[in-house]
DNA sequence: TCTGGGGTCCTAGGACCC
DNA sequence: TCTGGGGTCCTAGGACCC
C-alpha cells in the first residue's frame, strides 16, 4: 500500500472530524479526454481536423457543450450560448452531439483505465480518477507514476485515436488540477512533498468547487490564490463560505484531501428536462408536456431497475427564475401512472401564467428494487395517509433486490380515477396488502387530502368512464 | 437571439418525535 | 402549564461540476 501520514493540524480540529490520512506518494491519477465531443467528431470526420468544431444544441436556445481547441482560440467556451459562439467563430462546424457514439467511446476508455487500476471512479463520460496504489506494495515513485500515465495516454490514443491529459498527485485535488494545467495532451505528476508549493500560487478558481459565487466572496476579502485561502484561519473560511463548504475548501487549499477513489457510486436521482424553443404559457400544453416528461423519466428509472420515493417538478419561467416542487410517497414507485399524475399536480402548484421556458421532472430517494406494489415496504404497519399529507414521516428502508409477491386480486390500479361516497372524486395513489390509498384531487381541484381504505370498502367505486 | 441537460452536495426552516 | 433540546425527515433553493 501507499505510505500514509497523519493529517497536519489534526490536533486543532473538531473532535467529530475523523482522523485524516494523507498519501505520501502520487498514487491518485486524474485522466480526461481533451475536448471530448469535438475530438470524436474530428476523429470521425477528417475534413474537420485542424478546423474549429463546436458541438452543442443547434436550436434557438442551444449552448456549447464542447469546443475544439481551434474554436477556443476565438474565445468559444463550454456553456456559452450558440448565438455567441456563432458570432465569435462563424467559420466553425456546428454539430449536434452524438451521445450514443460518445458513450461507446467512453466505455472503451474506461476499459483501458481498468487495465491500469482496479479502482476507477468515472466522473463523466470522459473523465475518471484512478487509484494506482491499490495494487502496489511500495509507495509510487514519481517516475513510476509518470510511466503509468504515459502508458495510459499511449493506449487510449492507439485504441480510440483521442488524446487525453493525465495528472497525478497524492490526492484527488492535486491530480485533477495537475491534469488541467497541462492540457491538451498533458502529463503532469506532482512529486510527493511538492503539493503545497504546487498549489499555493494558483488562483483559487482552480479548485473544483470554487465557482463564480465563491470566488467573488474570496476576492472581496482579498483572497485570490490558493495559498492566500490557506492563510485564512479555518473559522474565517467557515464564516465566509459556510461551515461545510468553507472548511472543506480551506482544507483543500492546504492540500489536505483524503477523499478516497470510489468506484460504483450509486445514482441518487434521475431527471429529464427540456427547454422549449419558445416559452409556453398555455396550461393545457404545459400539462401535456409534464406528462410526457414523467413518462420519459420513468422509462429511464425502469431501465435501471430502480424505484424512487420523491417526485420533483422543475419550472424555469420566462425571466429565468427557477422553481421546484416535490412530493414524497410513502414507498418507492416506478409506476408511470403515479409519477405522471403527481407531476401534473406539482405543476399546478406553480404560477406559470407568465410563461415557461423549461420544464423538468425528476425522481430521487432511489432504491435498488423493482416496485411491485406501493406498500411493499418493510414498515409492517398499515398505510397511514392522513388528511393532506403525502409523506408519513417514516422512510421506507427498503431491502435490496426485494422480491415481493405481486398484489393479486386487488381491484385498484394506481392512477385510476375513483369516487368515494363521502369524500368525492380522487385517484388511486397506490394499493396493496388489503389497502388502497386515494388522493382526493381532480384536475379542477388539484390539491387534496390523501386517505387510505380497505380494498373492499363499499363506499369506494371506480369513477364512471367518460 | 442571452443563459442546455444531466447530475451532486449543502443550507435553512418547519414538522414531528423523544 | 411552561420550557427545552436533539435528531430525523421533508421541502425549496442555490452553488457547482462536466
Amino acid at each position: 500500500m501507499d505510505g500514509i501520514v497523519s493529517w497536519p493540524g489534526e490536533e486543532s480540529s473538531i473532535t467529530s472530524r475523523p482522523a485524516r490520512r494523507l498519501r505520501t506518494s502520487p498514487s491518485v491519477l486524474h485522466a480526461d479526454v481533451d475536448a471530448f465531443y469535438a475530438a470524436v467528431e474530428q476523429r470521425d470526420k477528417p475534413s474537420l481536423r485542424g478546423h474549429p468544431v463546436i458541438v452543442g444544441g443547434l436550436g434557438p436556445r442551444g449552448v456549447v457543450a464542447t469546443a475544439s481547441y481551434e474554436a477556443r482560440r476565438y474565445g468559444v467556451r463550454s456553456a456559452m450560448s450558440m448565438v455567441e459562439a456563432r458570432a465569435r467563430c462563424p467559420q466553425a462546424a456546428f454539430l449536434a452531439p452524438r451521445f450514443a457514439v460518445y458513450r461507446a467511446v467512453s466505455a472503451q476508455i474506461m476499459d483501458i483505465f481498468a487495465e491500469f487500476s482496479a479502482l476507477v471512479e468515472p466522473l463523466s463520460l470522459d473523465e475518471a480518477y484512478l487509484d494506482i496504489a491499490t495494487s502496489a506494495h511500495e509507495p509510487i515513485s514519481t517516475e513510476a507514476a509518470v510511466e503509468i500515465a504515459r502508458r495510459i495516454k499511449e493506449k487510449v490514443r492507439a485504441v480510440t485515436g483521442l488524446s487525453i491529459s493525465v495528472g497525478a498527485g497524492n490526492s484527488k485535488l492535486v491530480a485533477k488540477i495537475a491534469s488541467d494545467l497541462d492540457k491538451p495532451d498533458g502529463l503532469r505528476v506532482v512529486p510527493a512533498g511538492a503539493e503545497a508549493d504546487f498549489l499555493a500560487p494558483l488562483p483559487v478558481t482552480r479548485i473544483p468547487g470554487v465557482g463564480p459565487a465563491t470566488a467573488a466572496r474570496l476576492h472581496n476579502v482579498g483572497v485570490h490564490t490558493i495559498g492566500e485561502l490557506a492563510a485564512l484561519s479555518e473559522e474565517e473560511a467557515a464564516n465566509l463560505l459556510g461551515r461545510a463548504h468553507g472548511r472543506h475548501l480551506w482544507a483543500l487549499a492546504h492540500g489536505w484531501d483524503d477523499r478516497a477513489v470510489c468506484a460504483d457510486r450509486a445514482a441518487k436521482s434521475v431527471s429529464v428536462e427540456d427547454t422549449f424553443d419558445q416559452d409556453i404559457a398555455d396550461p393545457g400544453r404545459l400539462r401535456i408536456v409534464v406528462r410526457a416528461m414523467a413518462e420519459r423519466v420513468v422509462e429511464r428509472l425502469r431501465a435501471h431497475t430502480l424505484s424512487g420515493r420523491t417526485i420533483s417538478v422543475k419550472v424555469r419561467l420566462t425571466d429565468f427564475t427557477t422553481l421546484t416542487r416535490s412530493a414524497t410517497l410513502p414507498a418507492p414507485t416506478d409506476d408511470v401512472r403515479v409519477v405522471r399524475r403527481l407531476a401534473e399536480r406539482l405543476l399546478t402548484e406553480v404560477d406559470t401564467s407568465s410563461g415557461v421556458r423549461l420544464i423538468g421532472v425528476g425522481i430521487s430517494g432511489l432504491t435498488d428494487w423493482v416496485q411491485l406494489n406501493l406498500f411493499a415496504d418493510d414498515r409492517g404497519g398499515r398505510p397511514t395517509g392522513g388528511a393532506g399529507e403525502v409523506s408519513t414521516g417514516t422512510p421506507g428502508t427498503a431491502s435490496p433486490m426485494h422480491t415481493d409477491p405481486p398484489a393479486s386480486a386487488v381491484p385498484w390500479t394506481p392512477g385510476q380515477d375513483v369516487v368515494h361516497r363521502r369524500y368525492g372524486p380522487g385517484w388511486v395513489q397506490g394499493s396493496g396488502r388489503g389497502w388502497v390509498t386515494v388522493r382526493f384531487e381532480t384536475r379542477d381541484t388539484p390539491v387534496g387530502p390523501v386517505r387510505s381504505f380497505r380494498d373492499a370498502d363499499p363506499e369506494l367505486h371506480p369513477a364512471e368512464s367518460p
